[in-house]
DNA sequence: TTTCATGGTGTAGACAATCTATGTCATATG
DNA sequence: CATATGACATAGATTGTCTACACCATGAAA
């Protein structure tokens, strides 16, 4: 019950991007995504399901993957996302959006004096 | 009544940081602060006001600025913040926080590989 | 065969940050 | 005096993340 604080995790708009740039590897589960990127990034990015699931769902109702059920490496039954075409394109937005984005705020915080 | 998404324009969560490192070149009333991160960010972050005074305010209430009513060079009446100690630590929290995460999701979108 | 750990998915509710859209006030300027 | 502008302020909507649960199926262990 205590405070679901933002600033503790995540960058805030950033995991949509994080799990398109995951599945261009190929179809993966919800697991296996958040181990990735939290493998990827050494361990400075930690998804908790709360929003892993959350983001995977609104992702495939934009179109932006598709989802498919199949058997896991260990034999459970797990839920494959891949990337669609739609999805691919968004991956670009996103990822263009996060360069611009980033290069503005490390501008601000190192001026080129 | 358009919907606000917070993935139209800033990186959410950013917005404290910016101000806090705006304010190490001296005070500087709401207005000028906003001013000063659109330009050096070259219009890339554009900060509304609906954001911009309450985070002013949260900011004063956690102890990182310090406020005080002023002239401003066009002869109105203007808020004047400071950085306060706390605020100089915080900065220093904030950015690297910043710098940490901005790594990790570069990571994750280009692996070395 | 029963039990249990594990892998995997899912949801409800809280919370915080940002946006849009307004409104207000005081001063400078014509 | 009237008006534009500088500057501050807030309400309400929206969204994404978190914590904290719950659930189910399979494999392994007892």
């Amino acid at each position: 019950m205590s405070p679901a604080s933002p600033r503790n995790q995540l960058l805030y708009g950033t995991l949509d991007l994080l799990i398109l740039r995951t599945l261009v590897y190929g179809p993966a589960h919800g697991h296996a995504i958040a181990g990735h990127i939290q493998r990827v990034s050494e361990n400075a990015l930690r998804i908790e399901t709360g929003s892993l699931y959350p983001a995977l769902h609104r992702l495939e109702a934009r179109g932006w993957i598709a989802a498919e059920w199949k058997t896991s490496d260990k034999g459970k039954r797990a839920r494959y996302y891949r990337l669609t075409r739609s999805g691919r394109r968004q991956l670009v937005v996103e990822q263009s959006r996060w360069q611009q984005l980033s290069v503005a705020v490390t501008r601000v915080l190192r001026p080129a004096e």
